[in-house]
DNA sequence: ATACTTCCGTATCGATCAGTACATAATTAG
DNA sequence: CTAATTATGTACTGATCGATACGGAAGTAT
């Protein structure tokens, strides 16, 4: 049975997705709501606060819908299936692919989404840096797995090695929007797995 | 011979360097006049205007300070008269120790100072970007000429590895910001630095 | 002294910010 | 039908945005 009352007259799920490339593009805060009404179909005010609450409300499931589709990328990290290994070089090979797709804005929403931040901004700022953690985590564990499999030697600096393979993580986003094509990039994760095969 | 007219009553130099501060924490956009006005010693916006022009004038002035400050870190990509090993270790190495220093914002301007930007903010972005793609292009260079003395062998793939140098200094922001201590990124300096003994 | 130059504070500009008030339209429930 | 519910469009809120108008203050030049 449909629920009581008028119906929307816009699609919420087409908006949240425009909403998503336009955050994705400018980030949280230079993103106005005048912008963000006008590409979500020109809806009213009244129709924006009514279906999502606010801007930061927006912004959270944005970031929600972007981690089950773009950001899914990542989440081989979490996978206790397939090797530490191939869970690591996946994740940085697909997060290359996807952050140099030029169907959509470049780089990564959860990396780059909200970096400039004024005080009003901080709860925003803090919601990425926990997914980006989160990430960090997860790269951690494969590799703590790897050495507890043998994959890795007993002796293996990983945190070392976690970091860097962090950081380079993080630097794909800005490198993607300085034009740093994927071919070059797809090189560069192989240099990074090449630490792990040295490690 | 002093010049003409009121002298002014605020220390100009002074004031630059805590702007400098206050775009380094916040980034371009979300940084405002009010706020730079009360940091910079509470100055009135006459003043502001007659001594800076406007407030990305004031933030070109600002970079230009970092890159003479802080930002010359990375001058040594364009030092001939070391080795090319040297000159991107010394790059990552400074770059690291800098951006992970407390007593100033964490990470650097020219990577994070204009990554959420609205359409006004383009020509700000673009600033840095170039500044960015200015590093990336001494990694390059410093790369080339390995190979020509024969520090790097001829085959060495130097794309792949200035992209992921180039890749891996980009992120050292982030990474800084979100938490992750000198110590960590400095090990990971050393695994980048492998990665060149094994090119 | 007077002109000239430069900086100062106050008050304010139009535009835009995120968010709301209010009356109305469209649907379901009874 | 009426009541209840939910969405709609228009108009508008106070706050803040970057930037300016204007008159006076403080210095140098002659």
């Amino acid at each position: 049975m449909a629920r009581t009352g008028r119906p929307r007259e816009f699609d919420r799920q087409a908006a949240l997705e425009t909403a998503l490339v336009l955050f994705w593009q400018q980030g949280f805060e230079p993103t106005s709501l005048n912008q963000l009404k006008e590409v979500m179909g020109g809806i009213s005010p009244t129709s924006f606060y009514a279906a999502f609450g606010s801007k930061e409300q927006l912004f959270r499931e944005v970031v929600a819908l972007y981690r089950s589709q773009q950001g899914q990328v990542t989440d081989v990290l979490f996978d206790e299936n397939i090797s530490p290994r191939q869970a690591i070089e996946q994740c940085l090979r697909q997060s290359v692919h996807m952050q140099t797709d030029k169907t959509h804005p470049l780089g990564c929403l959860v990396t780059m989404g909200a970096t400039n931040c004024g005080p009003t901004g901080d709860a925003v700022m803090q919601l990425l840096r926990e997914e980006r953690l989160k990430n960090f985590g997860g790269i951690k564990r494969q590799l703590e797995r790897a050495v507890s499999i043998g994959a890795l030697p007993e002796n293996a600096d990983i945190l070392a090695l976690a970091a860097t393979i962090n950081t380079f993580l993080n630097g794909i986003s800005l490198a993607a929007r300085d034009g740093v094509g994927e071919k070059e990039l797809q090189a560069s994760v192989g240099n990074i797995m090449r630490l792990w095969d040295a490690a």
